[in-house]
DNA sequence: TCACATGGGTTACTATAGGAGAGTTTCAGC
DNA sequence: GCTGAAACTCTCCTATAGTAACCCATGTGA
């Protein structure tokens, strides 16, 4: 394997860690973890979602060959996206991301609150 | 516990999930997690970023109290970095985040390459 | 004494990301 | 031919990220 180094501006690792520290990455990738789901659903569960974000991710995800599209010819069509074996396995970290989070939620609110009293800048 | 829920617009584990999913932060805690530095030591190892954005970076850390600034009066003025106790535990889902990326990121060059190809949007 | 170097920032400005919301396409059924 | 629903797509506009230049206090050598 070669040596990747995100500390390297000119890494590829760089795009990576941009493409999965996102936001909407992070929650599209979640809300597709109980298995695939249309277009209007996900905008449904992901709340405060532009469709304009929605589809900007998932054309992402679909490039970087972590979700599969699928479009059945119906009336209206429906597009269905899943997560691939590649983008199962980054459940795993994001998950982590998001249980680091609801742990310290508390200690993170309480050292934002003490810091707009102190900061003697 | 509270239960948290990021996927609602108004949760505040969404202000945490942007920080610690910003490309900045994620390099900056994984520079400091081999002991503390100086500011023009992380300027020097992180390429590419500005002193604006390592300013912002590191305050953002500090309010939410994940590392600790130290100012040493010398000639010229010394200020230290170092993770705190919440800091560190944030080491090990970001580095399974970066390990995640250095795994897959042939496979996912290689998507990227075979999507412009195809695309029939 | 006065220009200069050094570390750790600000400031002022520009480029890009993202949000709101209207418009577009497709096609079965009425 | 018109309607309606899903999944976009486009335009406009604001907010945030990023870049480059400047600032400030102090010690040093000429």
């Amino acid at each position: 394997m070669v040596e990747w180094d995100p500390y390297d501006r000119n890494c590829p690792t760089r795009k990576v860690l941009d493409r999965i520290g996102d936001r909407w990455t992070v929650l599209v990738v979640g809300t597709l973890a109980g298995g695939p789901l249309r277009f209007s659903e996900l905008a449904a569960r992901i709340d405060g979602i532009s469709q304009k974000m929605l589809t900007q991710t998932l054309r992402g995800l679909e490039q970087d060959g972590l979700v599969t599209r699928t479009v059945t010819a119906a009336v209206p069509v429906r597009v269905d996206y899943e997560l691939t074996t590649a983008g199962r396995s980054l459940q795993e970290p994001l998950k982590a991301l998001e249980d680091w989070a609801k742990e310290h939620m508390a200690s993170i609110l309480d050292a934002r609150d003490r810091f707009s009293v102190e900061a003697p800048r």
